[in-house]
DNA sequence: CGGACAACCTGGCGGC
DNA sequence: TGCCGCCAGGTTGTCC
């Protein structure tokens, strides 16, 4: 669910609350989602930490701590949200850990599947370090693409989603990127064509711009920070459209399986 | 190196 | 209404 233009809208719906405020206390509720840390060295060292920054990497969200660095990833289930204070503490029967916090509220990470994982490090770089282009950024110029799409064989649609070539894609994404660069999924990656590559570089910096100019897609699980859903579910071109008609021929949507994940194009536009 | 697949988990939904 | 099987946005490790 949470690829990069949801995990950013979170960030930026937590900054605000969160940026300035201190960890008094660490409950984990499901210990297998802290990454190599018992639950209590976790809890341990996390109390009495500030945050003194809020930011994403990827599908990551980075807090930038007064010691540690915590890195959250929400695989398919995760929320962030933060309770208490003004908001109402609704009942939350997959909350898995509870920050409280300096001003009486609480930050909870809510997760039905419990995939999401809490990283505690001391250098980001021990989780984020493989992880490839920040597609948003400014290093990540067209040459640059080119370059590294050179280097790398096999077909378009696992390359997307390959978190180590460019960052922060997931099956959602990817599907709408394609569509909109007029390339099909299965293309090998060595066939594509100067304007094709051009296309697709455009494509994947506008979607996703795209999709947190809409605050995200909320499919099931997602939810802003503040509790409210996203907008960019219906911009949908072919994500969960099979069988209907193609935005731009008429043509309908091809849903069928590929690389092992649900992949949707249109067989007219996308070669 | 690449592809296939299981594993980690639970909830929602369609079908009967 | 109830039960069952299937499907799901992600990532990692293993096997061939």
């Amino acid at each position: 669910m949470p690829e990069l233009p949801e995990v950013e809208t979170i960030a930026r719906g937590l900054r605000q609350g969160l940026v300035g405020r201190t960890f008094e206390s660490v409950i984990v509720y499901w210990p297998r989602q802290i990454v190599a840390e018992t639950p209590e060295t976790f809890a341990h060292r996390l109390k009495g930490q500030s945050i003194k920054n809020l930011r994403r990497r990827g599908k990551y969200i980075v807090f930038g701590l007064s010691v540690d660095v915590l890195l959250i990833h929400l695989r398919m289930t995760g929320r962030l949200y933060i309770a208490g204070v003004e908001t109402d503490a609704q009942e939350d029967r997959w909350v898995r850990v509870v920050f409280g916090l300096d001003n009486g509220g609480e930050l909870r990470f809510s997760d039905a599947r419990k995939f999401g994982r809490l990283h505690l490090v001391v250098d980001e770089q021990e989780v984020t370090g493989k992880l490839g282009f920040e597609p948003l950024s400014e290093e990540f110029t067209f040459d640059a693409f080119c370059a590294q799409i050179g280097k790398r064989r096999g077909v378009i649609k696992p390359l997307l989603l390959d978190q180590r070539f460019v960052a922060g894609i997931g099956n959602i994404y990817a599907d709408e990127i394609l569509w909109h660069a007029k390339v099909a999924p299965q293309r090998r990656v060595n066939t594509l064509e100067l304007q094709e590559l051009t296309n697709l570089y455009r494509a994947i910096r506008a979607t996703l711009q795209d999709g947190i100019e809409y605050a995200g897609a909320s499919i099931s699980w997602y939810r802003r920070a503040d509790g409210a859903v996203g907008e960019y579910q219906e911009r949908f071109r072919v994500y969960g459209r099979g069988g209907k008609a193609c935005p731009l021929c008429g043509t309908p949507i091809v849903r069928t399986t590929f690389g092992q994940r649900g992949t949707h194009f249109c067989p007219s536009c996308q070669s």
